[in-house]
DNA sequence: AGCACGCCGACT
DNA sequence: GTCGGCGTGCTC
């Protein structure tokens, strides 16, 4: 007799570890390692799941339920994504389940929903139904299947569950789960001369007779026939109508069986031809760079590529590309968020055509399934997109390119797992023995500082294309502008005449200022009071656009008060500025020049960014005010000059990262101007102009940047001396919420000494959404073994876990958080 | 995460 | 007297 076997099935469910579910024989014979099954859970649902592995120890505590179906014959997540999500789940503290639902496409992962079908059709009896059963009934003689909400929409009720029930019992009905595949293949409709006119001349001619008093209809015929010989493929209806055709027309011939409308099963991911776009060759520094790029790699997995802004970093990358696909292997490419639409990529795409899949958030359920199915298939030879791409089902990489390495958008922040994708394209290029190239004009200061430590290869590449010098940075000096009475708004003269000039000289102009909305405080100036939002602890902020007061933190918003609500007066006045007002003012000082906002409020809508950068392309803007938006990928020739706003906001931020981010950011908004042909320029206006951050700026000094914060960061104990972990308690009821921080605080403190272990404390943002939030942070020292910390850090929540009181206040471990 | 079970307030 | 609020406990 065989041993009995069972299977460790991974579900989308935030519950440590697999599930585990007994095969029988027929099983056995099918199943494999990465492949999607239905099984059923709990008493109600069917949830998706991958087999994760196969074994034949039965388990004591509880008893195994079987497997519900196979969805796929073959796996749909390989080896290498499994061992990519345990690592994941590992290092990010999270359980495994977070880590696939995240992962595997929403469209894949089917709804459970319950059905009622009919199992004693010839049921006679009716005087035994009752109204409501009766209609069920007769509803289920005409379709056999109906879910339990349509039922409930045949009775008028708000549950059919009752009625359904008595159904039961008489044994008229059964409860059946079927399963819903969401995904839907994309059908288009085509259009070709009806097949039984083909080679039959006399039913052709007769139907030329029959369409003399058409004219539209015969001439559409024509152009059909003459289409069809000219092209191989077939003809989309939609493509014929802009050809001429009308829907009306074809409908005509369709009903006269001289045309035929058929539907074809469509790609969805866009198809655009290759060969279109030569890669350029590169310049001398270019090519010394990618020499020694290489030459690293024979020591170094993972190379830091550091070129200043528009020093064609790309054409390196491209060339790079070129050399690992010669070698048959594949290449992931990663971008921020946004930077997903830009230039860049519809230049490899236009290169590269079919052999690029590229990958974004705009993406919807049905397109990323797609995507998907081909990077399962090997199909594509370079996968683009942002951190989640890593997530895809690659096969086959040589090499990974993090491009602008130092982004934060890098690290998932919002759901778990709360990775980080530079660091786990490292471990995911392990698996592969590929290499990584991380590449930025201002890298990270951990990448920076791995350089130094001789844990990356480092290059440097200093010319910028066309040995454009880079621009030159003015400082402004808020302060003694005010006093001299040298503004307008918060516009100094200097900038003012700078625009001017610009635009005299038939320039675009960036601004940038790092605040969305018009200002990010309302206050009374007879009593201090300044609106917040109800449900957060932050200050409401003033949209004049929408005349509203929002906060950015939960989406609430009021209709701007009239009065001061607190004490009546009309001394209401705003304070501090946001991209709205800067664009107010600038169109007030330019009321010629046509001014465009560039923020996440003006950005919505599937399409917004690719307009915006088509105006800006087409000279229809000439003033472009922006948040740090503009910093990613935007890419123009036309602008010689950018301006920013206020850089105190930058400076001031309560962040150890404050000042990296400032200089990264300043220098990242720099390069935006003269990045073509002439040597461009920047204002930067600040009331603190002396600060050290500002004064590097200005000299583009990175290496004397970096020493300075690495003194500092040594000094005060932070990354990358030590690593830090988060541990986040949010719950609505204060009280409850300080008194587990204080137990967990409790519990850990034996294990740290008082430096590596902070807080509890409440961040800058105290409550969001109603929930109030306390942090603990953990410092790993370089002696300590972060895995064995990890484990502690489980092993006490645990234990917070087996008391109530402490069980309902969420907590969430962010590992490297940012 | 869902979902059922179970114990307290406002309504047919 | 019930419907339904969310606190608590369990799921292979």
């Amino acid at each position: 007799m065989e041993r009995p076997f069972f299977a460790e099935i991974i579900l989308p469910l935030a519950l440590e570890g697999t599930f585990t579910y007994h095969l029988t024989s027929d099983d056995v014979q099918q199943i494999k390692i990465g492949q999607r099954v239905a099984v059923p859970f709990g008493t109600q649902k069917l949830y998706t799941g991958i087999v994760h592995s196969m074994h034949h120890q039965a388990p004591e505590l509880y008893k195994t339920k079987g497997i519900y179906a196979f969805l796929d014959a073959d796996p749909l997540v390989t080896t290498h994504q499994i061992k990519l999500w345990e690592w994941m789940a590992t290092y990010y503290m999270c359980a495994l389940g977070e880590v696939f639902r995240q992962a595997f496409p929403a469209a894949l992962k089917l709804e459970s929903q319950t059905f009622v079908r009919l199992i004693q059709a010839d049921f006679e009896d009716l005087t035994q139904l009752n109204d409501q059963e009766y209609l069920i009934f007769e509803a289920l003689k005409l379709r056999e299947i109906i879910s339990v909400e349509e039922a409930a929409l045949i009775i008028d009720a708000k549950s059919a569950i009752p009625t359904l029930k008595l159904l039961i019992d008489k044994g008229i009905i059964r409860l059946d789960e079927k399963i819903n595949e969401k995904y839907t293949p994309k059908v288009v409709n085509y259009v070709r001369i009806h097949p039984d006119l083909k080679g039959n001349d006399a039913a052709f001619m007769d139907l030329l007779a029959a369409l003399k008093n058409a004219p539209k209809q015969r001439e559409t015929l024509l152009q059909l026939i003459t289409l069809e010989t000219q092209l191989t493929e077939g003809i989309k209806v939609a493509d014929f109508i802009k050809r001429g055709a009308t829907n009306a027309v074809l409908k005509s011939l369709s009903e006269r069986n001289a045309v035929q409308i058929y539907p074809f099963q469509a790609s969805r991911v866009e198809q655009i031809q290759h060969g279109q776009e030569a890669i350029h060759t590169l310049t001398e520094h270019q090519k010394l760079a990618l020499n020694q790029i290489l030459y690293s790699f024979h020591s170094f997995s993972t190379v830091l590529l550091h070129g200043v802004t528009s020093s064609g970093k790309t054409e390196v990358y491209l060339q790079l590309m070129e050399r690992v696909m010669s070698k048959g292997k594949k290449i992931l490419y990663l971008l921020p968020e946004i930077s997903v639409t830009t230039q860049i990529v519809h230049r490899i795409k236009k290169h590269y055509g079919d052999r690029v899949g590229v990958y974004h958030s705009k993406f919807n359920q049905n397109e990323r399934v797609e995507l998907w199915q081909k990077t399962l298939a090997g199909d594509y030879d370079i996968v683009i997109g942002p951190r989640t791409a890593l997530l895809l089902p690659l096969t086959d990489i040589g090499l990974i390119i993090v491009d602008e390495e130092h982004e934060s958008s890098y690290k998932q922040h919002d759901v778990k797992p709360f990775f980080h994708a530079r660091d786990m394209a490292m471990l995911l290029a392990k698996q592969f023995k590929a290499k990584v190239l991380l590449g930025s004009a201002t890298p990270s200061i951990e990448s920076y500082y791995n350089a130094t430590q001789k844990k990356y290869g480092y290059v440097q590449l200093n010319q910028r294309f066309g040995e454009v010098a880079l621009p030159e940075i003015q400082l402004v000096d808020l302060k003694k502008a005010q006093k001299k009475k040298e503004m307008q708004g918060d516009i100094s003269f200097t900038l003012r005449e700078e625009i001017t000039a610009q635009l005299a000289d038939k320039k675009q102009v960036i601004l940038f200022q790092n605040r969305r909305g018009y200002a990010p405080i309302m206050e009374c100036n007879s009593c201090g009071h300044s609106p917040g939002c109800p449900n957060c602890d932050v200050s409401l902020t003033y949209h004049k656009f929408s005349n509203q007061l929002k906060c950015h933190y939960c989406g609430y918003a009021q209709a701007k008060p009239m009065r001061c609500p607190s004490c009546n007066s009309h001394e209401l006045k705003t304070k501090g500025i946001g991209t709205e007002q800067i664009q107010d003012q600038i169109q007030e000082l330019f009321p010629d020049a046509k001014v465009k906002r560039m923020d996440v409020d003006a950005m919505r809508g599937k399409f917004a960014y690719e307009r915006l950068i088509e105006d800006f392309e087409n000279r229809e803007i000439d003033i472009l005010i922006g948040t740090q938006m503009i910093t990613k990928g935007f890419d123009f020739g036309n602008v010689n000059f950018v301006g920013v706003i206020r850089a105190d906001s930058l400076l001031n931020f309560p962040d150890f990262r404050a000042h990296e981010k400032a200089f990264q950011l300043l220098v990242q908004v720099a390069g935006r101007a003269g990045r073509r042909a002439e040597q461009g320029k920047v204002m930067i206006q600040s009331y603190e102009p002396n600060h050290q951050i500002l004064q590097n700026v200005t000299t583009y000094n990175y290496h004397e940047t970096m020493k300075d914060i690495l003194y500092e960061r040594k000094e005060f104990f932070y990354p990358p001396y030590v690593r830090l972990i988060r541990i986040r308690l949010k719950h609505k009821d204060k009280t409850r919420l300080d008194k587990t921080a204080a137990q967990l605080v409790t519990l850990l403190q034996p294990n740290f000494t008082a430096r590596c272990l902070l807080g509890p404390e409440a961040p800058a943002i105290g409550r969001i959404n109603n929930m109030y939030i306390s942090d603990i942070m953990l410092k790993i020292v370089a002696e300590q073994s972060p895995q064995k910390v990890k484990e502690l850090i489980q092993k006490e929540l645990e234990r917070m876990n087996t008391v109530a009181a402490y069980r309902s206040v969420r907590i969430d471990v962010d590992v490297d958080p940012v």
